[in-house]
DNA sequence: GACTTGTTTGTTATCGATAACATAGTTTCG
DNA sequence: CGAAACTATGTTATCGATAACAAACAAGTC
């Protein structure tokens, strides 16, 4: 089993053909007759043949695969961009080589490093916010570079995503509406979390804007903020600050967290305090009551994503850079149904 | 920017050495003087020298990365295994090429096949049921295979898992000790998820042993079975089967869903009916009450897997295939304390 | 001091595919 | 009918690194 590997050379022999044609057999729009082409795909898995793409990458200097780095794999919204992206891709019989950061630039900076050694046709990274290396490295690849999830204020190349901080507007609008004023906000403060960051800045814009006072800030605790934190930080928050009326928590998870540690409490929501997240995680649809949230749409990031790289991908030369700027949906909830419409 | 990649040749140039110099100087263990190695890197980094591994690879007939394929990114117990197995792995410089199958065996061949066109230095598959020819170009890919998550009848390589169908018998003692009698279950009928096809048998094996009726059966709907068709099933079942005391879902999220359509009714749980899940998601141990669950310890297999190939890769030859059987734990929640208990 | 051993560097061949060019046979069409 | 255009296939050079071998020099040994 552990023998010599097949080479192209062994089915050309085996067919009586040169390498040559062997390699055009495999490319579906080259010349060749249909009859040898069928006898030598045959041929070919009959030996058990793999093509080496090592080797055809380095000869075409080219390669069909995009390179994604994630914060987290564990996160059902860059999860959903990811296969949006990759339904979008295959259709090109383009592949996404995925890595993951941990939230962690210094860690992107390993990643994107390796990611670039083997070639890829492109590379897309999460966010805005990079290490001057890593900057530099994506910079000078020579290949399509896309940021998403976030709108980078001096962007690399291709940008698709949306204002993290104006996301919050709604919210906040939406639950000062309803009647809500004490209002908190749960995380955005752990480290390499840029985003959740730019929601809690958001936050704070559209609550000071109002006159509204924005110091109801709660720490979220380690990345990712996950249900335990944002339990324990509802928890901080009922002791610390128990006039509050309504609280934001910067993603659906932290919010469900802080859902059940009420319904431990036997606190009601959204009578006594209000809660809304991010994300429009499926737990927010889920839970009970539901979870008021905004939807920023991760499928279409990711197949906004994939066709903008189809474009350029298509072009000899690379392309003026393109913006692709994604509108979130506020989506409503039971948890901040207003007092009167109970 | 778009100029012609820096390659080895313009370093050595601009070093005044031989190829081979800078070739040895990324190398770790070669024999460069230190002075020359720190010119060469640094001289390397001024240029923007990147290597390109499709070459390295291509010459040395070996590489530095394992594929892996799990059946859906969006799975907070694959994302596990796959953290760990990444952390262990990248201790020795090895990478991760991660794919994703939708729990479809077709698609899991084609990601196959083009894994192995990238020269792996060994494959991780999750699950053991494989199409014949995925089979085939495993077992002839003359590089490590390990399979995950399950223990085949008749593996083709390595083995890290346990028995899907085993691990629900200490939820059905527990339910049955603790008074239920009339149990149903809910999921494990979904094409491709042969690992909730394998716990719903364990189920009915369990609880035919305790001539208990097993034809308590909710399908859960299409793979991947979340929270919403958790919430679905469970309407089924308490329209259908109102007498029924307990419900094992396939999963903790199916399970969280039940609960939250208990919540909805106004039908309490544990007292009115009990529920019990599998994988101890976080979802468990922060809905409220907490899910009873089976903790299959995800990142354990990952760990496992990633040591077992730094011991094989570390061989020229391939070793003696190894099979680990991980044990999954019993957690206990609030979600199947019996009547007396309350 | 001559010989052995080890360190640092260079030269050449090569991994497995494809680009570029070449050629023989076949079809098209004025 | 014959030149132009196309089809099917072969030959040669090459992508960018590293293995394998070789050589120059330094250090250690008796």
């Amino acid at each position: 089993m552990t023998q010599r590997t097949v080479t192209m050379k062994d089915v050309a022999r085996a067919a009586g053909v040169s390498v040559m044609t062997v390699s055009r057999a495999f490319k579906a729009d080259s010349s060749v007759s249909a009859a040898k082409r069928a006898q030598i795909l045959k041929l070919a898995e009959d030996l058990g043949y793999v093509m080496d793409s090592t080797a055809a990458n380095l000869r075409s200097q080219r390669s069909d695969f995009v390179a994604v780095t994630i914060p987290s794999l564990n996160n059902a919204n860059f999860a959903d961009t990811v296969s949006a992206m990759s339904e979008v891709l295959e259709k090109s019989g383009m592949q996404i080589l995925l890595g993951y950061t941990n939230y962690d630039i210094q860690q992107e900076e390993r990643l994107v490093a390796q990611f670039l050694q083997r070639k890829p046709a492109a590379i897309v990274v999460t966010g805005g916010l990079h290490t001057d290396r890593t900057r530099k490295l994506l910079a000078n690849a020579g290949i399509p570079v896309v940021q998403t999830w976030d709108l980078p204020a001096d962007p690399i190349g291709h940008v698709v995503g949306f204002s993290n901080a104006l996301s919050m507007e709604p919210l906040v609008a939406h639950l000062h509406t309803t009647g809500r004023q004490r209002i908190a906000f749960i995380g955005g403060d752990a480290t390499g979390d840029t985003r959740g960051a730019e929601r809690r800045k958001g936050f704070i814009q559209s609550m000071t804007a109002r006159g509204l006072d924005a110091n109801r800030l709660i720490p979220g605790g380690q990345v990712p903020i996950s249900m335990k934190e944002g339990a324990a930080a509802m928890a901080t928050l009922l002791s610390d600050l128990p006039d509050t009326d309504a609280v934001i928590c910067v993603s659906d998870l932290s919010a469900f967290g802080a859902l059940s540690e009420c319904a431990r409490r036997g606190i009601a929501v959204p009578d006594d305090i209000a809660i809304a997240g991010f994300g429009a995680y499926e737990i927010a649809g889920v839970a009970h009551p539901t979870i008021t949230t905004i939807n920023p749409h991760p499928r279409r990031i990711g197949s906004r994503t994939a066709e903008l790289l189809l474009m350029t991908l298509g072009k000899k030369a690379i392309v003026d850079t393109m913006r692709f700027e994604i509108t979130p949906d506020f989506v409503l909830g039971g948890s901040t149904a207003s007092r009167d419409d109970i």
